[in-house]
RNA sequence: AGGCGCGUAGCUCAGUUGGUUAGAGCGCUACCUUGACACGGUAGAGGUCUGGGGUUCGAGUCCCCACGUGCCUACCA
């Protein structure tokens, strides 16, 4: 099959047909094939196969993702085999040594997905740190930055104190986990038996305390109003505020504020413009500002603050606590919430020109229903999430990445920051030195812009006519938030504009939709896979199954069989190999109808009566499909013929409307149904006396042989997408008139 | 704390807008080495559709409650 560039560049430049478009989900260079990729994957190859079956222009774009953090991890432990750390390397070694790990190992993953039968066009595959994507990375950046949408500030984030990086709100994973509420008595300044007594799950925070909120109608406080406290431990006088941060309800009513370390914390601050206090350093270790408990790690710090508050009788109380302890989704360590500069992306805020916010184009896309979801209650899961969101902190302080395109003056009086495509030479402003900034993107920022920086964006080309928007995205609900909004906010925001070549729209079946800025139109979320026991797969529990092993333990076709027929929505996949040993089965009987074909063949040709070229190897196949409306040249010769005729135009329409609505399970219970329960057991058993020349009849049989070949190579067309190998190979076979040389 | 889902045969799951005796695969039982296939064939056993209430001529399917279970989101110290 020639490819899309192949048929674009021919000349004509025009298709003129139905056009499909897909892109892969990128798997991070540093992957290992698992199941999950291989659900979607297998989803995949059936949606574009059918589709290229039907005659479509398909694109399915393969890539890989560079992976920020989880890449430069893998290469830091690499080193420190070694005895080095990246530090020793210094950046710019650091960052070819990452390429070169790249170079060598990167291309694993898709390796693995050769097997799987993926039929991706590898003539496109791209890597999100290619030169391409990375001017596009630049333009973007450059772009919202005069738009005013990316802005650089002061505030709380989530950081990771392994990693030694900001993450964003998505990276951190919320645990429930035991631990205890301590209530502490600071003394009110100036008396000698007043207390106001807060309550806190981090008490180390204290330390950093600038001052204690109550809220204005708590009746317990009115004569505390307008006073100061003495901050035990530090002995720094800090004041009584009144603000709706304390819940006169929660705990004792008064509760502390430490700006620097609490994002509710660092707003009260704002409001009250009290100094922030940061009393830890980047790795989560207590600074100088930590008086006395400098240089103690945080958790041994909380240790010693509470033995010290005891030891002075101001720990009041201690209360069994369940805290949603927030850890790096990367490396499990707790996450701190850190004062620090970082770069943001605002999301809810609305550009200059009064246009909508990122967020609310997003969501208007899949309100509108440009955007369609299926399972359709994703749109919901959506758009609740869309309503919820918070500016999107995109640096990282790694080196694995792109590099933020942000320059900054050294001049001490100047300080201009120079955002640009390009690096600039000098400070336009007054000449001086400049230098990068270090940090890098997160790594959703630049995969978030594939659907239209693959097709050539911002240069205008015929592939983003005719390919963009793409038709459909197949992944997982995990990366709902982190990758598939992005898309969204991404796609309406920079292909505004864009229209896609009308006649193919037409074609392809769009035609009603009005929006062809969004970058898919159709998205489909796939389950999640688990064992047998429906235990979530985990390299800890080690109940998980590698698909390389499966596939070599039942064959590729019978493991995608498997997933395909499981993947009912709504529900996640229990992969249970039995299940897989009885569509391994199916391969077999698919095998061993073909050998009963091919031992008729030689039963006639032997007997000089036909060939099998006569029926199906003059010339190439139509081209499209699944046929619709039956078999050329097939005989209707009798009840049986005419009944299994009509059971395949049925079966062959219903595995359409299925694939249509994503019911991968049901266009394979389908053509499962009909090969082995009707063709199998019923067609070919009647045909047998027939074939055999019954009463001398060798018109008969001669017909007979052609209708069982017809229905055959019919139900290989409507397995193909689901078993391309075996159907492949038997497909051959018969157009090449001899039996496969294989046995199984 | 909010949101989303699930609970159907021993096991894993279908059951699309409510409509005759609720289906499949695996497992189980009996028989069959029939010239494609024992990774096969034929026949069969097995379910008060988690529990309770409601709507309806009619509910596995719709509504409410309870229980069990899974996931996602979340700055109440």
């Amino acid at each position: 099959v020639p490819t899309p560039s192949a048929i674009l560049a021919d000349g004509t430049n025009a298709p003129r047909q139905p056009v499909f478009t897909l892109l892969l989900p990128p798997p991070n260079v540093t992957g290992r094939l698992h199941m999950g990729h291989m659900l979607n994957q297998t989803q995949m190859d059936i949606i574009v196969r059918w589709h290229r079956m039907r005659g479509f222009l398909t694109l399915w774009l393969p890539g890989t993702d560079h992976a920020g953090i989880a890449t430069q991890m893998m290469v830091e432990r690499q080193l420190a085999k070694e005895g080095k750390n990246r530090r020793d390397l210094g950046r710019e070694a650091f960052v070819e040594r990452v390429w070169e790990w790249r170079r060598e190992y990167g291309g694993a993953i898709l390796e693995q997905m050769k097997r799987l039968g993926a039929s991706v066009d590898w003539s496109r595959e791209y890597f999100t740190m290619d030169e391409n994507l990375s001017r596009a990375v630049r333009e973007v950046f450059v772009r919202l930055y005069g738009e005013g949408l990316i802005y650089r500030g002061k505030y709380i984030v989530n950081w990771c104190p392994r990693c030694g990086t900001a993450i964003s709100d998505l990276e951190v994973k919320h645990e429930e986990t035991p631990g205890k509420l301590y209530e502490i008595r600071y003394p009110v300044a100036g008396s000698k038996k007043d207390f106001i007594t807060v309550a806190t799950t981090r008490p180390e925070t204290m330390l950093g305390d600038t001052a204690v909120a109550v809220n204005a109608a708590d009746e317990r406080y009115k004569k505390l109003h307008g006073k100061k406290v003495l901050l035990p431990l530090m002995l720094r006088e800090i004041p009584i505020i009144l603000d709706e941060l304390a819940n006169p309800e929660f705990g004792t009513g008064a509760v502390k504020v430490t700006p620097a370390h609490d994002a509710n914390d660092f707003q009260a601050g704002l409001r009250h413009k009290l100094p922030q206090i940061d009393v830890m350093d980047e790795r989560g270790y207590m600074n100088e500002n930590a008086g006395a408990y400098a240089g103690l790690e945080r958790f041994e710090a909380r240790e010693a603050v509470l033995r010290d508050l005891r030891t002075q009788g101001l720990l009041a109380g201690e209360k069994d606590y369940v805290v949603p302890i927030g850890k790096c989704e990367r490396c499990r360590t707790i996450v701190e919430p850190r004062l620090s500069t970082q770069w943001f992306m605002a999301m809810t805020k609305a550009g200059r020109d009064g246009s909508p916010s990122l967020a609310q184009r997003a969501s208007e896309a899949v309100k509108s229903g440009e955007i369609r979801f299926t399972p359709e209650n994703n749109s919901r899961i959506f758009l609740q999430w869309m309503e919820n969101i918070y500016d999107w902190c995109v640096s990282r302080q790694l080196w694995w990445g792109h590099r933020i395109p942000a320059w900054y003056c050294g001049n001490s009086k100047c300080r201009e920051i120079v955002v640009a495509r390009e690096t600039p030479a000098k400070c336009p402003k007054c000449g001086g030195r400049v230098e990068q900034d270090t940090d890098v993107l997160d790594t959703w920022f630049s995969s978030g812009l594939l659907p239209f920086t693959t097709l050539g964006w911002p240069e205008k080309t015929r592939d983003e006519e005719v390919f963009y928007p793409t038709s459909l995205m197949i992944t997982g609900g995990d990366i709902l938030f982190f990758w598939v909004a992005r898309m969204i906010m991404f796609g309406c925001h920079f292909m505004q504009g864009h229209q896609q070549d009308s006649a193919i729209k037409r074609l392809s079946g769009f035609d009603g939709r009005k929006d062809d800025s969004v970058p898919f139109r159709e998205v489909y979320i796939h389950a999640l896979v688990r064992d047998a026991e429906r235990q979530k797969m985990s390299k800890t529990k080690g109940n998980v199954l590698d698909p390389i092993q499966v596939i070599e333990q039942y064959g590729t076709d019978a493991t995608r069989f498997t997933l395909a027929a499981m993947a009912s929505p709504g529900t996640d996949i229990a992969f249970n190999p039995k299940r897989t040993e009885g569509y391994r089965a199916f391969a077999n009987k698919i095998w061993n109808a073909a050998r009963f074909i091919f031992m008729n063949v030689d039963r006639a040709q032997q007997a000089g009566v036909w060939s099998l070229k006569e029926f199906c190897g003059a010339g190439a196949p139509a081209r499209g499909a699944v046929p619709r409306t039956g078999l050329s040249g097939f005989q209707h010769a009798t009840l049986e013929d005419r009944w299994i005729l009509s059971r395949f135009n049925a079966v062959a329409e219903e595995m359409n409307s299925a694939l249509e609505t994503y019911r991968f399970d049901e266009a394979a219970s389908r053509v499962y149904d009909f090969f082995w329960g009707e063709f199998c057991d019923w067609y070919l058993e009647l045909m047998k006396p027939r074939l055999a020349g019954e009463n001398g009849d060798q018109a008969a049989a001669r017909a007979a042989f052609g209708n069982i070949v017809g229905v055959f190579e019919g139900a290989l067309r409507l397995l193909h997408p689901f078993m391309p190998f075996i159907t492949e190979e038997i497909w051959h076979a018969i157009y090449d008139g001899k039996p496969p040389a294989k046995s199984i």
